[in-house]
DNA sequence: ATAGACAGTGTTTTTTTGTACAGCAATAGT
DNA sequence: ACTATTGCTGTACAAAAAAACACTGTCTAT
């Protein structure tokens, strides 16, 4: 849709507010009432050129034949919070081959708020009930504490463990005795936090 | 809003169709082609008793001048999940005073679909990656298989358990080896299936 | 039995609307 | 300088739409 200039933003709005208002378009003389015109041609070429720009559409002969065409940017509040699959190695996380689905779900439900949901495949965080198949809510940052959830990336894999820090030394800890403790140097070994686990969605029940 | 003819609901679903399709409602003309009457005049009577019943708003001497008046009842689909928290013994699960809020859920999210949102209560399923506090998308329904995770109740308090059955023999088992299994004789003790356990939503992670 | 809702056909009249045409002034782009 | 776009006034007319009036039936509660 082009830009609109004031006055046509304006005839929109009002076109919106009388829709929500009384359930049906408004005429043209609706329109030139609303704004004090006093010609029809005035709301007749307005209503044109909002159709020229993609704003509405309009149907040739039909009394209030206005229809807006609002289609809201598509943003993660509207399809959903973006499911992350399998993430290959090297590419960022939401990248779009990577995005399993759309699940709609607020993303505030979480707090502080989630970006997007991450399929959890093994079973190395059982003891802290995510289990293989359920989706961890993470919220994208930089920083975590000690004892947070964390989406980690080194080299080649990303993953979900407990974050401990002291100094430049890290180590992500398995939440499932058969599996052991990663530790790092920062010094040495390439680590990224790409976001903190604030939630979790599971579908289904475990067997 | 009264009750309608099947022949008035068949109207109100055709305006409320051309009005999503279209974008706005249609003339007494549209509806008279779209259901085949010859006269302007059923459609209009149509409308008046429509208008009657409450069903939707005429605005007179306005072209197209018809309002819905949906204002469909308030459902979880609107208002969101409700969150069940403490439930008191002998009183419906759904009662007002259990509803501790409401959740921003899809209900379709899971399938089958959720009705309500149980705030689960100690760890007795932590095995089953349900934890304390966690909550547990049920699905209303007094049908349960074995292997199942159930809300049930037995004479004072409502639990969540796996449930499996032989005959008039029902087992409610903890998944957690520091909780023994409940075993019910069907024929003395009282057992009511609430519903199934369908998912799962977790706010923020476990320490 | 009888009034009232339901479900229509048909005709006519009056508004309500859309739309084309003729202008005018200011502004912005090429 | 010229052309297109914006942003209007004003007139006129035809099509679209609402609405009133007159009738015919079938049900269904009272």
């Amino acid at each position: 849709m082009q830009s609109l200039t004031t006055r046509q933003q304006e005839i929109l709005d009002l076109i919106r507010r009388f829709i929500t208002e009384t359930g049906y378009p408004p005429t043209r003389a609706d329109i030139n009432r609303a704004l004090g015109f006093r010609s029809p041609n005035a709301a007749e070429s307005h209503l044109r050129a909002l159709e020229r720009k993609g704003a509405l559409q309009l149907t040739p002969g039909s009394s209030r034949g206005i229809r807006l065409l609002d289609e809201e940017p598509v943003t993660e509040s509207h399809q959903g919070l973006p499911i992350i699959g399998q993430v290959a190695a090297g590419s960022p996380i939401l990248a779009e081959e990577h995005v399993r689905g759309h699940c709609h779900a607020a993303a505030d439900m979480f707090s502080p708020r989630a970006d997007y949901l991450l399929a959890v495949r093994g079973m190395s965080m059982r003891d802290a009930g995510i289990l293989d198949g359920d989706l961890l809510a993470v919220h994208r940052t930089r920083e975590a504490r000690n004892g947070q959830i964390v989406v980690a990336r080194l080299q080649d894999e990303v993953t979900v463990k407990r974050f401990r820090r002291d100094g430049h030394r890290v180590w992500l800890q398995a939440e499932n005795p058969e599996f052991r403790t990663l530790e790092l140097d920062l010094r040495r070994d390439p680590l990224d936090i790409e976001g903190l686990g604030v939630g979790l969605i599971r579908n289904g029940t475990p067997l």
